[in-house]
DNA sequence: TTGTAGGCGTTATCAC
DNA sequence: GTGATAACGCCTACAA
């Protein structure tokens, strides 16, 4: 519509009688031991009045910052990444920082294109989720699940959720056991794997899975058919919910003939049928925890190279001991 | 870590051994017909070798745009939020716009407060989902899923929805048709409970369920108790979920004892047993026609006071004729 | 074809 | 206590 008259500090000085700076330095709270208090009054009455908001462009120009990071995710369809971007964005309100989000759609090919948008744009820092840092760039950074390196890194114990998984599972008497792992190459998948290794002493029988039911219940068939496995452990619960559709279509029942436990603990988890059994995690907490990272480091604090954040394991009705 | 060496436009001039405003020429490319072809490739070249990268801060204070818009959400952790912001993202990128996200968390106290901070933002314009303009604020906006008002709206055709859900309820022959409504307060939500009682006559049996699973199963106990439904509409696929969950625990079985309906499509709709019937919904493309009419208006060009998204009921195995 | 200069709205350093 | 004044980096008349 028509062009908003914008208010500036000058409109304020005016309207109170006094100068610019007065104004500035009234409303930045540098006004202690300054100014006297009837101005200061008189100014924020002559703001108020006026509808004043600086002009961030103007003060980003003049501090060199702007308040706003960015948030890089896989992909923001999938509820666990809108739980983190919620997380930081509490958080990142909290602070008075504004987050820009941006989605890469689980297409790594995209992700150069994006990244580079990014760049041009008015973040202060970068939040990234399986993500690298641009080569070039020498922005102030956090990485999330990812290894740490260079830059720091805010995590999910994810060994300690392989373990209860896995204890779980041993413990209900389980000895053949599955991996459906993410075919996504992310770190945190890599992880995964070397754990089940580890803990299993050698490579469990694997099916390698895109993030859709469809996709991952495609990718479970061959393990479910041929893998000669009583259990399986799932990377992510959009990963169980494959699974539950391949054994769904087999006939083949959860969790008597075939234990499932998944990873993130997404809402749906709780309404399939029968409940899943999952590796609980805070998903919020972990983008929280990343953004007051980044603050600190825009800060000039430092901040530690590692932190992990701990699971839980939440056992429903997906699991049970195996009748063979 | 150490403080980023910014390079400015006075750099690339120098190193390309001509002025500044040679180089702004050449790199916001109005400088054909004007500057030599010589010069510009030497510009070129100076601001790649240096790695320059305009500053935003400074554009925007001189054009007084930010290329950014913000976008405001009720619950970004909901999935179909999740795919609007995607559809307005990838918009926004094509227009070499950055999406600023505001996330609600379906709290209305704390919209207010949110969007507060919002206007302190950078945004050239708002994308407002089921979010009112805050007062005093002149800014272009466009919403989502709201009713025609001084703003114009994008939104999906939910009477289309409510039709094609009931007419499909209607022809398997129920005549005894519940409502288990969002008790969120929107508009589209009191549309779809209009056209509901348009279409059958009068106020069904109804439960009004908040966005949770387990809410919405509680919510929706009384009905499946007392309310004499063969068929419930739900205004959401989270809220069928809910049904699903209160059925299982009564051991009414769905689709025989009770059909369900829902709205939106979620992926996880596909994953529930049994498969939910339920209304598609092109939330994408929700996202993108609402940026393209953002940035039309933005543009100054005229925007339709009002867009409709079609949708389209997938029928799965949630809905079957009554038996009683 | 190119350069000079002014100003966008702030903040911050000085004088007064 | 308060007010000039000089940047911040960019765009864009207008001058050369």
């Amino acid at each position: 519509m028509s062009a908003p008259p914008r208010v500036t500090s000058v409109d304020v000085a005016r309207r109170a009688g006094v100068s610019q700076s007065t104004v500035s330095l009234v409303l930045s709270g540098k006004a202690a031991g300054r100014i006297s208090a009837r101005t200061e009054e008189a100014v924020k009455a002559a703001a108020k009045e006026l509808g004043y908001r600086p002009n961030v462009a103007a003060r980003a120009l003049r501090t060199g910052v702007a308040r706003s990071v960015a948030l890089v995710v896989p992909d923001i369809t999938n509820p666990f990444f809108g739980r983190v971007l919620r997380g930081a964005q509490r958080a990142a309100q909290r602070a008075g920082y504004t987050v820009v989000l941006v989605d890469i759609g689980n297409d790594r090919a995209w992700e150069a294109a994006s990244l580079q948008a990014l760049l041009a744009g008015p973040a202060d820092g970068l939040l990234l989720f399986e993500a690298e840092l641009p080569p070039g760039a020498t922005e102030h950074a956090i990485q999330i699940e990812m290894r740490p390196g260079k830059l720091p890194v805010v995590r999910l114990d994810v060994e300690a959720g392989v373990d209860c998984a896995l204890d779980h599972l041993l413990e209900l008497g389980h000895v053949r056991i599955g991996h459906v792992a993410s075919n996504f190459e992310a770190p945190t998948f890599d992880l995964r794997r070397e754990r089940m290794r580890d803990r299993l002493g050698g490579v469990p029988p694997t099916a390698l899975a895109p993030f859709t039911f469809e996709g991952a219940a495609r990718a479970a068939a061959n393990l479910l058919d041929e893998g000669d496995v009583t259990a399986v452990f799932c990377d992510d619960d959009i990963l169980a919910g494959g699974v539950y559709l391949a054994a769904r279509e087999r006939k083949i029942r959860i969790p008597e003939d075939l234990s499932v436990v998944g990873f993130d603990d997404l809402d749906f988890a709780r309404v399939l049928a029968p409940p899943l059994t999952t590796v609980g995690v805070d998903a919020e907490g972990l983008g929280a925890a990343a953004f007051e990272a980044l603050a600190k480091d825009l800060a000039g604090e430092d901040v530690a190279a590692e932190q992990v954040i701990p699971v839980t394991l939440c056992v429903r009705e997906s699991t049970a001991p195996p009748v063979s």
